[in-house]
Parts: structure tokens; sequence; C-alpha cells
DNA sequence: TTAAAATAGTTGCGGTTGCAACAATTTAGT
DNA sequence: ACTAAATTGTTGCAACCGCAACTATTTTAA
């Protein structure tokens, strides 16, 4: 403030003139919310069935697709494999997902829940159905349509290149 | 499959007739979709300004709010105070921010941009602005408005009361 | 047929995270 | 005024993360 001459203000418009609000920015928003909805979806079932949130999703996607592979289940959620394998491990311990090798690819995995995995799942998909539910009571059934298809349009524009966005 | 009896199909139906269909779950999509924009827009400042996507939040936040606490920080950003307590130590250490404590509340830090910090941030912004653009370019105007519309409300819906959701 | 490239999964490593416990200070209640 | 509770920020610790390097297997293509 003291010392700015007039070649500054060419350069900076600080904080009188700001290019970049931080509450309307949408990477921003996104990211706040979603943290928010992921960590408290992740308590009703923290606590409950000590699974974290990545445990969890291996178990909703064997729940929907059983005999997919870890590589599958990476493209599906998004997940680092190492992350994954490391999750899968500990799952395989605790017995609530089991591995066999492809006959035919002997490097592709095929995973399944045992029952003890299939019965938490059964009993922790009603809560996220619920919790879902509870989310979108603030959306009329036409809200939410319309909100569904611009953040798929938002996610198919996303999915072209990631890199080249920018 | 092979030992399920009439009791079984009240309770638990299965594969055949899955209750949660991962790829329409809301939170789930909310997150694949951030995770994927939070990464390729820090991609964009990561190397040329080594910062993480925590660093950036707090100059960022620092460049529209002069002088606000960790604490405020924390409730803008709703990042972990200790993140935010290691993360600031970080800045300071590399002189992109500075610390005063008040003087009425010596508890209470008074966090600013330095002359660096406040360089980098200049440049920055542009960048991160015209990310959001082409990220936005997937919309026309009207359906922009829309989404940030409903946006707001979900996020006002689960700020009601984070815990009490489910 | 065979060597190179691609694919699936694992592991080592350094850095990061989040929780809980903590110290220091301020506020509230009596 | 004094103690208990709340607030602000820091730190120890264990779990977690992502990257890169690695093994093993399969595919490609010369």
């Amino acid at each position: 403030m003291s010392s700015r001459n007039k070649n500054d203000m060419k350069k900076n418009p600080v904080s009188e003139n700001v290019q970049l609000r931080l509450e309307h920015f949408l990477p921003y928003r996104l990211s706040i919310l979603t943290n928010i909805i992921s960590s408290s979806l992740s308590d009703t079932y923290k606590e409950k069935f000590q699974l974290s949130i990545t445990e969890w999703r291996i178990l909703a996607v064997l729940g929907e697709y059983p005999g997919v592979s870890a590589d599958e289940v990476s493209t599906k959620t998004q997940m680092e494999k190492s992350s994954l394998s490391r999750a899968i491990a500990k799952l395989i311990l605790r017995k609530l997902i089991q591995r066999e090798f492809s006959q035919i690819d002997q490097r592709r995995s095929i995973l399944t829940l045992t029952e003890s995995g299939l019965s938490i799942y059964n009993k922790v998909v009603p809560l996220a159905v619920e919790f879902e539910r509870q989310l979108l009571k603030c959306f009329s059934g036409s809200e939410y349509e319309q909100f569904s298809k611009l953040l798929e349009r938002l996610f198919q524009h996303v999915g072209k290149d990631t890199a080249q966005i920018l």
C-alpha cells in the first residue's frame, strides 16, 4: 500500500479488485461440497463396519459387478491402482472379498464378495440409499433431473481429455 | 446362490436386483468429477509454482481476505486445522505468507501474503480463471446459472447440519 | 519365433492426512 | 475473582496416498 506507484497499478489489482472469488469458483465449490458429503457419508459406515471410503467403494463395485478385475475397479472408481492393490489385500485378509486369477489371462484377477462381504454390502446399501434420499430432498424431481443432466455433461466434458483442458 | 430359500428372497435381492447403482449415486459421481477437476487444475500450478492444492487454497483465501486467521481459513476451505497449521508453517518458511498475532486475542493469527506470495497469487489467478472458463464451455449461460443455483441449494442443504443428515 | 511393447498387479518410499492429545489463551458462569 | 469450558493453534502418531520402479504375463509385429 505504502510504496505502490502507477506501474504497480497496471499489474496488480489487489484486494480492492479481486479476479478470483473463491466462493464462486466452480472447482472449489465442488471440492468443498464433495468433501462434506463424502465424509458425512463415510461416517455412516466407518464406525459400524470399519470400512474406509476406498474399501466401501470396492465392495460397492463388487456388489454390482461381481467378478471384475482390480484394474476394472480402478477405471470405474478412478482410484490409483496402488491404493486399490493394498485395500484389496486388506479386504481379502478380512475375508470380505475373495480373489482368483483368470485361466485365460493369469495376470487378471477375478474379485467377488464373500458371504460376509455380501452381508456387509447388503447392510450398507440401504444406508447409502437413504443418505442419498436425504441429500436429494432439497430438489424437486425435475430439478434433480436437470442437475443430474448438467453434472453428466460436465463429466463428459472433463472426461474427454483430462490433460488437454488447459 | 446355492443355498437361498424363500426367506432370503425377502431380505436380500442380490446381483440380479441391485439397489445401488454406483454410476448414478450422487456422492460417488460428485467425488469422481471433483477428483478429476481438482487434480487437473492442480497440475496447472503444481509444477510451475511448487504449490500443493492445500497451499494454493491458502494463498487464494489470503489473496481475497488478507488478514484472516488460520481458523477462518479452515472454515472457509473446510480443511483440517492440523493440515492447515503445517501448510501455513511451510508457506511462512518459503516467505510466501507472513503471520502476526492479534493484540486483542493472542491466540488468533493474522495472515497475509508477502510480496512474493502476492506475485505468485497474481500469476496463478489468471490460470485458474482460464481453467474455469474452459470447464464451463460445456454449458450455456443459462445452464450454468441453473447448475450453479442447484449446486448452491445442495450446499445449503448439507451445510445446515452435516451430522444430522442421516 | 522372438524381441519389444503393453498390461495387471505389487512394493518401496517419501510426503501427506486426519485424529487425538496437548499447551496457551480467552470467555463464561458462579 | 476463580474455576470450568471454549477457542486457537501445534504436534505425535499411525494410516494413507500417489509416484515410480519392479515382476510377471500377454500381445504385437518384425
